[in-house]
DNA sequence: ATCGGGTCTGTACCATGGTACGGAGTCAAG
DNA sequence: CTTGACTCCGTACCATGGTACAGACCCGAT
């Protein structure tokens, strides 16, 4: 888990590399130095379990829906632990979630009524248009 | 309701003159016929009762997840009567809505937990790294 | 010592769903 | 018969979230 390449870092994380890469560009996820090592030089960054938890940090709070300006903000507050105002973006993303979920729900409901209108057979309609006419 | 200009058109849908002019350019709604009237030349397109209903189409089946190709999709089966295929995108939304809803419902879980648990005054954890650890 | 595969940096490009703008024409009211 | 608002058409630009190079370099195995 500890000292991986931004290849296994990727896998790992169950992204492609240039996803790390675009992370790290904006800021996201930080860069690690490139320490030269004994004598020789060394100019491959290692990632470690912390970058790995930031990475799933940032793929699991966009399934949230979270923006990643948002999620960039959540990082720098999780750094400073201002809670109060983790809070608030919690409790706002929990409310636009609800009306999500509920929004999606309504559009469920219509698609099932689409569906079994369109059930094989000729007869009767099968009214596209209309299938979100409440 | 009839005989509108595209302004009307866009204030009646809730969407921008710019937007109708997008969706015409992607052929989710046509453009109606310049027809002269009379003498005179007319030059100002109008629109009907049909065309704000394919538009109301277009933004109810945006909510419901369809991406503008697939609405495009749609609005050829409306048009030829497909029931059989009309039938299969559907439910193919479904399935793909409950996975979103069910997605979005654990989202709402962690948040919930993380809202919690960053409630104010300075003691326990407010762990927002690790708010969708399971 | 060399070869193949991974890495590094920078820049370019992509899809989606719009939004903006310029310049010309048109239309209805005063 | 002019003025102001709206329309037309084309083209350019925008944000979001990546994806794809190219041309170096480096590193471990053979």
């Amino acid at each position: 888990m500890d000292d991986m390449t931004i290849g296994q870092l990727a896998e790992a994380g169950g992204v492609g590399v240039e996803t790390i890469r675009y992370y790290q560009r904006r800021g996201l996820l930080q860069v690690p130095e490139t320490r030269p090592q004994q004598a020789h030089t060394r100019t491959v960054r290692r990632y470690d379990a912390d970058d790995l938890k930031t990475l799933t940090f940032i793929r699991s709070a966009q399934r949230a829906g979270f923006t990643l300006s948002q999620i960039e903000e959540l990082l720098e507050l999780d750094a400073s632990q201002d809670r109060r105002r983790a809070r608030e973006i919690a409790e706002e993303r929990l409310a636009a979630l609800d009306a999500e979920i509920s929004a999606l729900q309504k559009a469920r409901h219509s698609l099932l009524r689409l569906s079994k209108a369109c059930a094989d057979g000729p007869a009767g309609p099968c009214p596209i248009l209309s299938a979100f006419d409440h």
